[in-house]
RNA sequence: GCCCAUGUGGCGGAAUUGGUAGACGCAGCAGACUCAAAAUCUGCCGUUCGCAAGGGCGUGAAGGUUCGAUUCCUUUCGUGGGCACCA
């Protein structure tokens, strides 16, 4: 009988199917456990091997946890709305209904083949329209809600409506408040509302007519077609996370993420406490506010840069200037913010004209503007301090701006100094103070002359959240005479019409803006953005059929967080810091009992491609293998062509099957061979089609079988890292498994498992394994766990070991990585039920204990013997028995030992 | 540029987190079985000196702390990811 793992696996996958063994239920006795992986985005290309790793790695945890006991939650489902489906659709006229469809299909045939544990009746879809009813339902909390301040948490807006009518605020009394006009009003409380309209830049292509996402844009004109971008102001939807800022960063106390996750959340959120200040202009009623962390450096403040963008560059701009200062506008209207803030040696701006009054002591100071200052950021202008800033200092030295120096010898004169150890000079009243201490002196001056005040800045800005786009969860909102109106409930969904064509509407706005009917209804002609839909997902999993609410409260509550969340680090700033702000929202709002939506985190890497080249010789059809290239004749006279990784062995060319491909298009090719052999060169890039390097998951399966591709996925190395496929070694998983299966059965003998009764050498075989699984499988080091499989296989073999009382306990250590093999070999071995519902072995100590250990004795800290000692041998005893060894005693050479260390249960090092 | 991660044999990686560097697997080499092939099994497998015993070197690079460093610190180089309309 041999591993027929073809028959066993669609065997296994069809009666799991047939008595529902995935079925989760949301009523059970015991303790839940809630697995989630990021759902994928079904796109065209289908699966390829890097999008199984996350997924296999949270199927073995909740198969694992289930057999540990726990009723476990692990749903799958498609982020189904999104950008690549509508751009498809612009170049192909396919409706993005209709391939998401398709695509959806073939993910789940790949999917389903890898044999995942998912419960599919839970399957959700970003783009159902009984899906994202409720995304619009949560969308208009958000719009009907505000930011309590005194409350720090979101309260319903018709709370701060009755104050306004009953009190007034800070700006208006309650009688100014019920004299202003419906659209007065409407624009006040616009400006509180956590989802909210209001003007903001796009990339705007005036040839296509569209906007642009930034991955469409490169070097300042399109992808497509290679037309200029500029930026244009236009009306756009927006979250108010900011409001959300700190409770985000003290959430991330409370959560099981990595540091360096938290980090990037801690970063990107940019908390700083620093101070506004106002620097009046001369001649001028403009006043400049600029944000500074450093207010001890304001006597060294040698100018001002203000954002080109800044509102005031126009009104404070010179006559002398103002054409320098349209040139300069011009061109930074052309340039993205990733290359503004790339491109540092490249020193760009212009003088305005002005000259700005430092509020300490009357110095007048240039004002120039210069794109190294983000609009976006702060106040949108700086106060330049070059002693103390590198980029500032580069500045002031291109223009040939004075540098004056307030820290003394910390500067010299050749680049910034960043320092807060300095003792001021040439700073008037903080002369002779440590700017540490300067730092908190300034801000209570500045206080004291009214000039500015502390403020605390956060870099992270309101989320954008519309889309001039079709594909997407229409905006529940009607526009009435400039005052956005929301949609009753029961008036949801608002369903995205159907269209045929996809290009933008007038002036930039979403295709639906061509669709007469749309506008007569007036709705909003933009869509949410693709993490709408993916900011609540984990609760609709919960609960997903459900028609009168998003998630039943009950439900929520028994469920509670998602206990281990796994997915990309690509993911680390937006989607999760937006669906962490959508749960406080819900939170806030009492539809949910909990405010971190993920108590575990777990980053898996990224796949890469591992791609191959050829090398031609150029214009003819001769190749040349790798290692000759740059040798005779040939060398620089190659072309390097991309070859499909797939008909290549190890660097090895398939020249047969090269031939063959693309059609023939390389039919005639003659090679140059080295010892016999063509070899191709290798490079690791990011896996994709057009580079031949994509490994589709569904011929692995064909051919090794969905346990050996499992298992082998995660042979490859930690979850968490990133690497490049390589399906050379695969084979050795596929042997690995073959023997496990020969422990039971031999192609020539068939049954040879046995009742007999197992001796300590085997027993100590098995507790080891359990003891190694269970901590492996629990903390996610699913690579060493594949190893201690084959360890622990390749032991039991060599002690001849067919006894059922061993290798039933391994086959249910096995069933979370290779499910079909462990039922297969658990059902011959004429046990009643499913592994899949076993009872989780328990690690016994005493088979381990071991009466004397060799230690490693390291001769000043080099190794140089290893000595049998008893294991409960204290510190005398083993300086006795090291000392006497002759190894250690030739090293000695007749001298005493300096020091003699002993490690209990580690090492020895003999000092000399 | 900024933020985060990462660097160990021919290759993927392991190392109880400061205590025997290279587990396990791939590839390679030698052999057994076979008419042959496949499958399987056995041995070798970082590098260098040496007949051997044994020694030198070795975890991107350079310093440092320590009895002892792949692990901690400083500096530096390379690679990957993110940087707000890709998801």
């Amino acid at each position: 009988m041999e591993y027929n793992f073809r028959e066993i696996e669609v065997k296994w996958q069809q009666r799991w199917k047939e008595r529902n063994a995935y079925a989760v239920s949301n009523d059970s006795t015991k303790p839940k456990c809630y697995v989630l992986d990021m759902f994928p985005y079904p796109s065209g290309a289908g699966l390829h091997v890097g999008h199984p790793l996350g997924y296999i790695a949270s199927d073995i945890y909740s198969r694992y946890k289930r057999l540990k006991g726990f009723n476990v939650l692990h749903p799958m489902g498609f982020d189904s709305f999104g950008l690549p489906a509508e751009q498809y659709a612009i170049e192909t006229g396919q409706h993005p209904a209709d391939t998401t469809e398709k695509n959806i299909a073939t993910f789940k045939s790949q999917l389903d083949k890898i044999g995942f544990c998912y419960d599919w009746d839970r399957e959700i879809r970003t783009s159902d329209p009984k899906y994202y009813k409720w995304t619009q339902w949560l969308f208009l909390q958000l719009f009907n809600s505000y930011f309590c301040n005194t409350q720090q948490k979101a309260r319903p807006i018709d709370e701060l409506i009755k104050k306004y009518e009953g009190q007034g605020s800070k700006h208006f009394t309650a009688a100014d408040w019920n004299g202003y006009t419906k659209k007065e009003q409407a624009d006040i409380l616009m400006q509180r509302r956590l989802a909210f309209s209001s003007f903001g830049e796009v990339n705007w292509c005036e040839s296509l007519g569209t906007v642009l996402a930034n991955d469409e844009v490169i070097n300042g004109v399109s992808e497509r077609g290679g037309f200029p971008v500029v930026k244009k102001k236009m009306r756009q939807w927006y979250l108010r996370i900011t409001a959300y800022a700190d409770r985000l960063l003290q959430g991330l106390e409370t959560v099981d993420f990595s540091d360096s996750m938290k980090d990037m959340q801690r970063n990107w959120i940019g908390k700083s406490e620093g101070a506004e200040m106002e620097f009046t202009i001369e001649d001028a009623p403009a006043k400049i506010k600029v944000y500074t962390t450093r207010p001890d450096t304001i006597f060294g403040v040698d100018f001002l840069v203000l954002a080109p963008e800044h509102e005031l560059v126009n009104d404070i701009t010179t006559k002398d200037q103002r054409e320098k200062i349209d040139e300069y506008l011009r061109y930074v209207k052309s340039r993205s913010d990733r290359e503004r803030m790339a491109e540092v040696k490249q020193v760009t701006g212009c003088f305005t004209g002005a000259y700005a009054v430092n509020p300490f002591d009357g110095k007048l100071i240039p004002v120039w503007i210069a794109d190294y200052v983000l609009a976006g950021y702060g106040t949108g202008a700086i106060m330049a301090v070059p002693c103390g800033d590198q980029r500032d200092y580069t500045f002031a030295k291109h223009f040939n701006i004075p540098v004056t120096n307030t820290i003394g010898g910390h500067y010299n004169g050749e680049e910034a100094n960043p320092t807060k150890d300095a003792v001021l000079e040439n700073s008037g009243f903080l002369n002779g103070v440590l700017m540490k201490d300067a730092i908190a002196i300034a801000m209570d001056k500045i206080d004291e002359l009214g000039i500015g005040r502390r403020k605390i800045n956060y870099r992270m800005r309101d989320a954008g959240f519309s889309r001039q786009r079709y594909w997407g969860e229409p905006f529940p909102i009607k526009w009435h005479d400039g005052i956005a109106t929301p949609l009753a409930e029961d008036e949801l969904p608002l369903e995205l019409p159907y269209v045929k064509k996809y290009s933008a509407g007038p002036e930039g706005e979403g295709p639906l803006a061509n669709i007469a009917d749309w506008m007569g209804n007036k709705f909003e002609t933009s869509t949410m953005p693709g993490y709408a839909g993916s900011s609540w997902y984990f609760l609709r999993y919960m609960d997903p059929n459900n028609d009168a609410i998003f998630c039943d409260r009950k439900v929520s509550d028994y469920w509670n967080q998602v206990d281990v969340y796994i997915g990309g680090t690509e993911h680390a700033v937006g989607h999760l810091l937006y669906s962490r702000m959508w749960t406080k929202v819900m939170y806030d709002l009492g539809l949910i009992g909990f405010d971190e939506p993920f108590r575990k985190l777990v980053n898996q890497g990224m796949i890469q491609g591992s791609s191959r080249f050829v090398n031609r010789v150029k214009g003819t059809t001769t190749f040349v293998s790798a290692g000759l290239v740059n040798t005779g004749e040939f060398e620089g006279n190659t072309d390097r062509i991309h070859v499909d990784v797939n008909i290549v062995d190890g660097t090895e060319l398939n020249l047969t099957a090269f031939k063959k491909w693309k059609n023939g298009e390389f039919g005639n090719a003659e090679f140059i061979l080295e010892n016999g052999k063509f070899l191709t060169e290798v490079e690791t890039e990011k896996m994709s089609k057009s580079k031949f390097n994509t490994v589709n998951p569904d011929e692995l399966v064909n051919k090794y079988g969905a346990d050996t591709f499992r298992m082998y996925e995660m042979f490859l190395g930690p979850v968490e890292m990133s690497k490049p496929w390589d399906t050379k070694g695969i084979e050795g998983v596929h042997r690995f498994l073959r023997k496990l299966w020969r422990l039971f059965f031999d192609e020539v003998k068939g049954k040879v498992w046995t009742n007999d009764t197992p001796d300590n050498a085997e027993f100590k075989v098995l507790h080891k394994t359990i003891k190694k699984i269970d901590s492996d499988t629990e903390q996610f080091s699913y690579n060493t766990a594949v190893s201690a499989f084959m360890i622990s296989v390749n032991e039991l073999a060599d002690l001849k070991c067919y006894k059922k009382d061993i290798l039933e306990k391994i086959l249910i250590l096995i069933a979370p990585y290779a499910p079909h093999v462990a039922e297969e070999l658990w059902n011959s071995i004429s046990n009643t039920g499913s592994v899949l519902d076993a009872a989780y072995p328990v690690f016994d100590a005493q088979y381990l204990v071991e009466a004397s250990k060799d230690y490693p004795v390291s001769i000043n800290g080099k190794l140089r013997t290893t000595i049998s000692i008893a294991t409960a041998a204290e510190e005398p005893e083993v300086r006795a028995q090291v000392l006497a060894n002759e190894v250690v005693q030739k090293w000695l050479d007749g001298k005493e030992p300096k020091k003699i260390i002993f490690v209990k249960g580690k090492m020895v090092n003999v000092v000399i």
